[in-house]
DNA sequence: TTGTACGCGTTATCAT
DNA sequence: ATGATAACGCGTACAA
C-alpha cells in the first residue's frame, strides 16, 4: 500500500490495455464480460483507486462544489459566521448529506469579493458553487459572466432571478408570525429585524408583518420596529432598546431565533419573563429552540433540507449542463412552543 | 473569461517558455528581472489562474485538507453530526480559518471506515487529515500503514500515540468542575458522561471528577455515575435518571455542554430549576452557553483554537515533509457563570 | 532560459 | 465486436 496503483499497472496485471479499464470503469460497453471480470478482479487485487484530480485534468470535471459564506459585515471572517450561526452549520450539513451521496466533495470557504471566489473557482476547477446568505451586489456583478452553475439563497434582487435560487416563502412566514401573536391577543408587536432595505429576507418577513397587522386593522407602528444585525449580540441590543421604549409592547417577531435569544436574554436580565411579560416569535427553527424554556414559538424554515434542496439543485445543473434559472420556494410552517401567551 | 487561460497562453503572449513562467510562479531565483516583469505582466493582462489540480498532478500535492466527522453511534449520518453538535462547527470554523490563510482548502466529510477513508485520501490526493471526535480503534488498525499527516483529536489510547495529536487537559478539566462544586459547598455531586471505558475523554474527565472527591474526602457513589449518549437527547434522559434517583444530590457535572442542556431542560420540564434546585458544570464552552439563563458554568476548552491548533498541526507536518507523533495539551480554564449555587 | 518528459485518466483513432 | 495506441489536459523540473 506504499505505492500509488494507476491505472497502467492494472492493465499491465491484467494484460490489458489502460483504454480497456477506463471502459470498464465508465460503463462503457465495448468490453467482453470476461474481459470486464478480470479487470474488476485485477482492480480488487491491485487496490487501484481512481484518482479524482487526474480525471479532473482530462475532464475538466472535478466533483467539487464549492460552499461559499458570505461575509456581510465589516471584519466578519466567514469562519466566525460558520461559528457563531448554527444556521450555517445545519445548512453546511443538508449539503453534505446530498453531495456524498452523489459522489460529490464539497470545499468550504469563505470570499471577501468576487474575484477572489472567481480565482477560487478557477484553481479549484469547481463544477459549481452555492452561495450562503447574502452578498452585496457588486459581488454578482463580478460573477455575472461566469459561466458555472450557481445557487444562490435567500436572495430576492434583481439580479438574483439569472441563478438557480432555493428560498423560503419569508413573506409568508413573517404573515404566520405576526398573525400568530395577533391570535393570542397582541396588538403591540415590534418587530426585531436586520435593514430591511427595499428587497430581500429581511424586507419579506417585513412586509409579511405588516400583512397581518393590516388584516387585523391594526396600525403599523415605526417606532417599534427595530433594526439591528441579525445575530445574538444584535437581539441583545434589541432587547434593550425595547426595553426602554416609551411604546409599550406585549410581543416581539424577530426575523431569526438567534436574534430572539439575544431579545429573550436581554429581557431576562433585566427580570422581564418570556412569555409572562413578552411573547415572542423566531424565524428559523434552529436546533437551539428546543433546548430553550420555554422552547421558542419560531417559523420553521426546515435548513437541513434546504441545505439539501441547494446540493440536488446544483448537482443537477452540473449533470445536466444547463444552468437553470429556476426558483425553488420551499415552505414554512408554524411551530407553536412556549414562547407565545394568549392574552 | 470564457475559455481557461493556461500556462502556454502566457508563455506565447510574453514570448517566453512555460518553463520561465512556471519559475516565476515559483520564486525559483533564475529569472532576470525585467523578464520577470514582463511575465507578471503578462499575467495580469490574460488574467491567468494557476490551476491547483493540474499543479496536483505534477507535483503531488493538493493543497487539500480533509476534515473527517467520526460515526459515533450506528446510523449517526456525519452530517447529522454536524447538525447537531455545535462543538463541530466551531472546530471546523477554527480549521478553516488557518487553512485559508495558508493557502490550503479543506474539504469536509464524514467516513463509515478506513477503507472508505483511505479511498477518499487516494482519490483527491489528500496532503493531511484531521480527524475529529472519537473513532473505533477498528479505524486506527485500518489506518495504520497510510503514509500521510494524520491529526488526531481527542484521543487518548495506546495506538494514539502514534499521530500528531491535539487534545486538551481532560482531567483537570473534570478536576475542576467538581471541584468548583465541591469549594460551593456541594458534596453529592452526579456526574452525566458518555461511555467511560477505560481510556479516553470520559475517562480522563471522570479520573478528574474522582480527584477532586477524592481530595475532598468525598466517597465516590456509583449510583450517581449515569452514562449516556453524549447529546441532548442523552442529557435529557439523564436529568429524568437523576430526578428518580433515590440518592439525593445537589449538583451535577456534565461532561459536555450539550449534555448540560439537556439535563437542565429535563429538569425544567419537572419543575426543578438550575441553579435554585440543582448546580449544574459542563464542558467545551460552546457558543450556546451564553445564550442560556442562567448561563452555563463551563469548563472552557476554546473549540475555534482548537480547530486552529489541529490546522496548524497538520500543515506544519505537511511542509515540513515530517510525520510528527507530538502530543500538544491545551489548557482549560473554569468559567463561572450562574448554573453554580453556593451552599 | 528553454525544450520536453512526466504525472494519470480519457477518448478518438486505428488494428485485429 | 474488442481492444490497443497515442494525444491531450496543465503545471513542474531536469537536462541541455
Amino acid at each position: 500500500m506504499n505505492v500509488k496503483v494507476t491505472m497502467r499497472d492494472v492493465a499491465r496485471y491484467a494484460g490489458v490495455s489502460v483504454a480497456t479499464i477506463s471502459n470498464v470503469l465508465n460503463n462503457v460497453s465495448k468490453v467482453s464480460d470476461d474481459t470486464r471480470e478480470r479487470i474488476l478482479k485485477a482492480i480488487e487485487e491491485t487496490g487501484y483507486k481512481l484518482d479524482y484530480t487526474a480525471r479532473c485534468l482530462s475532464m475538466g470535471k472535478s466533483n467539487l462544489i464549492g460552499v461559499m459564506f458570505p461575509i456581510t459585515e465589516k471584519g466578519d471572517e466567514p469562519s466566525i459566521l460558520l461559528r457563531n450561526n448554527p444556521f450555517y452549520s445545519e445548512f453546511t450539513s443538508g449539503i453534505e448529506y446530498v453531495a456524498r451521496k452523489e459522489e460529490y466533495d464539497i470545499l468550504l470557504t469563505g470570499i471577501e469579493s468576487g474575484q477572489e471566489c472567481r480565482d477560487w473557482i478557477a484553481r479549484r476547477n469547481l463544477d459549481g458553487i452555492i452561495l450562503l446568505g447574502i452578498h452585496p451586489e457588486s459581488f454578482f456583478n463580478e460573477m455575472k459572466d461566469v459561466k458555472l452553475p450557481i445557487v444562490l439563497t435567500d436572495a430576492y434582487e434583481e439580479y438574483s432571478t439569472k441563478f438557480h435560487r432555493i428560498m423560503v416563502d419569508d413573506e409568508m412566514g413573517g404573515y404566520m408570525a405576526t398573525k400568530n401573536l395577533i391570535d393570542s391577543g397582541h396588538r403591540n408587536i415590534a418587530i426585531a429585524t436586520g435593514r430591511i432595505g427595499t428587497n430581500g429576507v429581511n424586507f419579506k418577513r417585513f412586509e409579511g408583518y405588516k400583512r397581518a397587522l393590516d388584516e387585523a386593522g391594526i396600525p403599523l407602528n415605526t417606532k417599534i420596529i427595530i433594526e439591528e444585525h441579525v445575530n445574538f449580540d444584535g437581539g441583545y441590543r434589541i432587547g434593550n432598546i425595547l426595553l426602554e421604549l416609551d411604546e409599550k409592547i406585549t410581543a416581539v417577531f424577530a426575523v431569526a431565533d438567534i436574534v430572539a435569544f439575544g431579545i429573550i436574554k436581554a429581557f431576562k436580565s433585566r427580570g422581564k419573563l418570556v412569555p409572562d411579560d413578552y411573547s415572542v416569535v423566531g424565524f428559523d427553527d434552529i436546533k437551539i429552540c428546543e433546548y430553550l424554556t420555554p422552547e421558542l414559538t419560531t417559523i420553521r424554515q426546515d435548513i437541513f433540507r434546504k441545505g439539501m434542496a441547494s446540493a440536488k439543485a446544483i448537482i443537477d445543473d452540473i449533470e445536466s449542463g444547463v444552468v437553470t434559472h429556476e426558483t425553488i420556494m420551499l415552505p414554512v410552517e408554524l411551530i407553536s412552543r412556549g414562547s407565545v401567551r394568549k392574552l
